[in-house]
Formats: C-alpha cells, sequence, structure tokens
DNA sequence: TCGATACTGGCAAAAAACTTCCATTTGTCA
DNA sequence: TGACAAATGGAAGTTTTTTGCCAGTATCGA
C-alpha cells in the first residue's frame, strides 16, 4: 500500500504511454475489478507460465488479494514477490499495490458476486440437488471429525510408512479415492501400485507382493467387489493390510492390521465422498511426513510438517 | 500489517498477561469481530473523548478499517495514528495490525462467524493434518453454493440429457472425478464412457463421436493434461462439449458450449475435491431426471426428481 | 545444436507503514 | 487556583512491505 487510499490515484497516463512493459502487451490500466477481470479472461492465453499462474490466482481469490500483501498472496499463488509486480505492471498499473487497490475497491462495495442469484434461483430443481449434495457432503465432514479413531490412523499411517511398495486396491466407488491416492503418493515420491484391475491382472500383480510391502485397501457395503478377496489372499501371505471401510463388519476388518471407518451420508441414494477423501489425503501426508523424518530425523519441524509445506508449491494438480 | 495471513494468528497469550495498557482497562484480546463489536458496544461509554471517536469510527467503518492502513484510518476517524495503536493496546491487541486482523478475517468470510471455534487441533499431527483436509473442503463446498452459475449447470444438463452417448475426460486429479461420474451415470443407466486413454486410445475412441453425442471435459489448473487437446479435437468435429473447470482461463472454456467453474481450497499443497463432486452429482442427476421426464413427462413428479428416488435405494454403493 | 530472446527467481535498496516515545495539552480533584 | 493524572499530538525509530535490478534458466527460432 502505498497511498493513504485508493481514491485520488496519481495520473498514470504518462506511465502507461511508455511503459515498455505494459505497452509490450498492449494493456492499458483497467479502473476497476470488473475491467481487469474481463480483460484476464480475455487475454490470458497468451501469458507466460508464471503470468498466467498469477491470473488464474488473482481470478481464483479475489479476497485473499485484497487482503493480504505481496508477500502473502506470491506465496500463496506460487510465485515470486516481484513476478506479482512485473504482472501488475504488464497490465499498466503502477505495481502490486495499485492492482491490490482494485480489489480493494471491489471488496469495499458488493464484494461477494453471485449471493442473491442462489436465493431467486433456490427453487429450482438444480440448485435443490446442488444444495442436497453439497449439505450432505458437509454433514459428513462434520462427522468425521468426531468418530475418527486416531490411534489405528497413526497405526496406518505407521505401516505403510514402513512399506517397501504400497499396493492400493479398490473398486467401483472406492476406486475414485484409489486413483486420487496414488496419484497423491506419487507427487509425493512414495512408490505406490494402484491395481485398477484392468486385464484381470490384479492377482497376479499383488502375489509378488512381499511382507516388507503393504496393501492399502477401501471398500464399502455391500462390500461385493473383489477388493476383499484380493486382501485376504494378500494377508495370507504376510503382506500387512490397512484398510479403509465404513463399518467394523467389512470383511476388510478381519485381515487388517489397523483400519479406519469413515460414514458417509448420502443424498438421493448418493453417498458422499468428501469425508473418506479428506481422511485419505491426510492419510497420504502423514505417511509423507513420517518417511521424511525417518530419512532426516532432526531437520524437520515436528509440529508444522515441514516436508508437506516445504517441496512445492502445489503438489495434487493439473487436471 | 506484520503477518502474511490473518488466518493463523500468533499465539498472543504472553502478550494479554502483561500487557499493562491492556490490563489498565481490563480489556483481553477478543479473538474475532463479533467479540470485539460486543466489547466495543459495552464498554464505550467510559472512554476518553478520542478513544470514544475512535471506538464509534470502528464500529461504523469496519470495512475501511479491513482495507486501509493506520494512516488513512486515523485521518477518516480524525485522530493520530498513535491514537489508534493505543486503542488497540487497550483492547489487548499487540498493535493496530492485530486488531485489523479480526476485521480482516470478519471482511474475508463474508461476515460468518467462527473459524476459530474449531479449536486448534488437539495436538497431534494426524489431527491436525484430518482437520486441515477436513477444513478445506468444508470451506470449499460453502464457496461453490455462491459461486455457481446454475444457467450454466442446467445447459450442461441439458446437452448431456439430449447426447446419444456421453464420453467423459479428465486425466490426473480429474480422473477420480471421471470414474466416479462414469460410475454414478451408468448405475443410473445412462450411457456413457469414460476416456481413461488406457492403451493410449483416447483420441481413436473420441473419433468415434458424433454431433449427436455429447463430450463431458474436467481439467483443472495448470491445464497440462491431454484434455484440453481432446476436447479440442471434438469439437471441432462438431461434438458437444461441456465442461467443469476452475477458472475461467481453462483451454476447455472456448471449445465448451457451456462449463461450470469450481474453486476448490487447498490444504497443505493439496486441492480438495469435495465440491466439485458434489457440483459433478447434482449433474448427473439432473440429467437423469431430464431423460427420465423426456420419457414419461407426466408420470413423473416434477419437483420431487422422483426418477431419482424410484429406481434403488442406494444407487452408488459398494466398494 | 547454437544463439538470441524472454522469463523467472532472489536480493538489496527504497518506500511505506507501524509503533514507541516524549512533550504538551486537557481534565480533575483538592 | 494549583497540582496531579490522564490523554493527546507529533515526530523519531523500527519493522515490514514493495520495487528495481541482475544473473541464471528456459524457450523459441534458425
Amino acid at each position: 500500500m502505498r497511498r493513504g487510499r485508493s481514491v485520488e490515484r496519481n495520473n498514470r497516463a504518462d506511465v502507461v504511454a511508455d511503459a515498455s512493459v505494459g505497452a509490450a502487451l498492449g494493456y492499458s490500466r483497467p479502473g476497476s475489478y470488473e475491467e481487469l477481470r474481463a480483460v484476464l479472461s480475455s487475454g490470458t492465453a497468451r501469458l507466460p507460465k508464471k503470468l498466467r499462474q498469477v491470473a488464474i490466482h488473482l481470478w481464483q481469490h479475489p479476497t485473499a488479494v485484497a487482503l493480504g500483501t505481496v508477500t502473502s498472496v506470491a506465496g500463496e499463488a506460487g510465485v515470486q514477490p516481484s513476478t506479482l509486480v512485473r504482472f501488475a505492471q504488464a497490465f499498466g498499473y503502477s505495481g502490486f499495490s495499485d492492482l491490490q487497490d482494485a480489489f480493494k475497491a471491489h471488496l469495499a462495495d458488493g464484494g461477494r458476486e453471485g449471493r442473491d442469484q442462489w436465493e431467486e434461483a433456490s427453487g429450482s430443481e438444480a440448485a435443490r440437488l446442488v444444495d442436497g449434495f453439497i449439505r450432505s457432503s458437509t454433514t459428513s465432514l462434520g462427522g468425521v471429525r468426531d468418530r475418527l479413531d486416531l490411534a489405528q490412523f497413526e497405526a496406518m499411517s505407521q505401516t505403510l510408512a514402513a512399506a517397501d511398495l504400497i499396493y492400493i486396491i479398490g473398486s467401483k466407488r472406492a476406486f475414485s479415492l484409489v486413483s486420487y491416492v496414488s496419484l497423491a503418493f506419487a507427487n509425493l515420491g512414495v512408490r505406490n501400485l494402484a491395481l485398477d484391475n484392468v486385464g484381470s491382472t490384479a492377482f497376479e500383480l499383488l502375489r509378488c507382493a512381499s511382507p516388507s510391502d503393504a496393501v492399502l485397501a477401501v471398500s464399502f457395503t455391500p462390500y461385493n467387489s473383489i477388493t476383499p478377496e484380493l486382501a485376504a489372499s494378500a494377508a495370507q501371505r504376510g503382506v500387512p493390510i490397512v484398510s479403509m471401510t465404513d463399518s467394523a463388519f467389512s470383511p476388510l476388518v478381519p485381515v487388517s492390521k489397523a483400519y479406519i471407518e469413515v460414514i458417509e451420508e448420502s443424498f438421493s441414494g448418493f453417498k458422499s465422498l468428501s469425508a473418506t477423501l479428506a481422511v485419505a489425503m491426510a492419510l497420504v501426508l502423514s505417511v509423507e511426513q513420517r518417511r521424511a523424518e525417518a530419512v532426516s530425523p532432526t531437520q524437520n519441524l515436528p509440529s508444522r510438517g515441514a516436508s508437506g509445506l516445504v517441496r512445492a508449491h502445489e503438489k495434487l494438480e493439473g487436471d
């Protein structure tokens, strides 16, 4: 923030005229937030990678931009402060503060966008559906906080952290989770193999698992997939199994070293997956942290999950 | 502004404990905006003239306080900056910035209360992780209600309902969603084909799509998968595209007949998927309802989404 | 493969903001 | 009315934030 108030902005006509950067992109300083948004959505295509990243972040988190500092915003967007300044200048602003003023002004009046559209359309079937799913997800998420067995969670994390190779199994609905978890693990450098059973090779692949590996199994009522069978056969050969399921009656439970139970709400016959996803992601991170600590026990901050923050800005993004 | 973000506020217990000034007035640092407001309204009477003036100004112009600087706020309130700082300290804050954070936090979530009441994760690292993911998911779900463009949603639903065969594409993180949506469609009897690109056959398969079909594409920043290419090639041959993405900069947008934008929060570098899932499921159901109505327009209850409830008790369950 | 251009990251100087301190004024009680 | 205490204004000092600059790296075209 360079000026007291955002109202009396100095005349920048001269700056725009000779600002090589601004001229290069051909943008003249958008006065209002709406103008900026319009410019952003139109001309972003041919922006360099990082600047593009900035544009997207600005688009997605206007409030954070208005309230934060260059440093904080840059951090959130995964770029350097200087990049933010360059970005602002490329669009004809004198600097970040100048651009920020636009966001502040926007936040000062109206601020929130389509709040009212929802009210008036709340009668529509579409709104009812979306609302229903949001609600059931939210409820599930709320419930899991109270019910989650942290001791089991730790045990699972420990087992997986000690594993040489992590096999991940789950079918149907659980498969969405499996693919997500597998991707997350991979992005953190944790070796894993999601058994998708393409070509019906799951049994054969799992037969290669040894007691130094581990299996993460996911299955929900009515447990009628091959997942329990796979888990059982692996367990028989001494491979440690940990599982996520939705009741203590799951066939996974007897064969598991540790398991957690996550109960999901359902709306209109469709169970949410949010709570399970949240717990699963926490598990993934927990495993990764354990491994990082095992490598350099002293180096990591104990409480802040250093490894979780240090590696990269966004560890799981992109399509 | 002294700290990057206003959310994780450093523990000020020590400051409050020995803050002689704060103790003088007997106020202990109000954590939230609402608390502060309560204190303000109660204790204003016996405040010195200028401080009283400050209290009133804070009460009347919370937005200006959140967005401005000490100097600007002081100017507007007709007092010196130092007076503002003294005021803040009198109420137990460490300084103006600290007090301002309360206003910022209030402005950030549109006046919603809470978030602090979640009582910072009870000790263990595991709890902190789970809590973090739950929180980011919940926030995402809350945000989508405000931002979702229902008109686009309807358009998407309509396009998909009219399609002969629905192709579903998405990679990496989006693939979890794709597999889930595909399964849900299938369980409802809606013909669909999820292009998982096993064997790199996605392009070939999609080449068979005709204008009477439709493509549901899902892609997130930084849009670096083959999804946009697939969508573009299909669009070129006249196949209608609808998409779910996370910003208007997505390469999917220009090729789509309709699209919805869902912005997810992230925790520790991992974006939630909850909001997108919720919207996707709503879309699935919406499509199915349209089809059911098209088959027997009169038979179905119009508002209750009969088809959504009649078919089976649990449509998407089991592993 | 090489060269040129453009983009990015990090640092250090500059600017701005926040806070503290102290002299002065105002208010209150004896 | 005088003395004391409290409150205020202003300026100096300190911290944070912002910006300009330069070197390293990636990208594009030849």
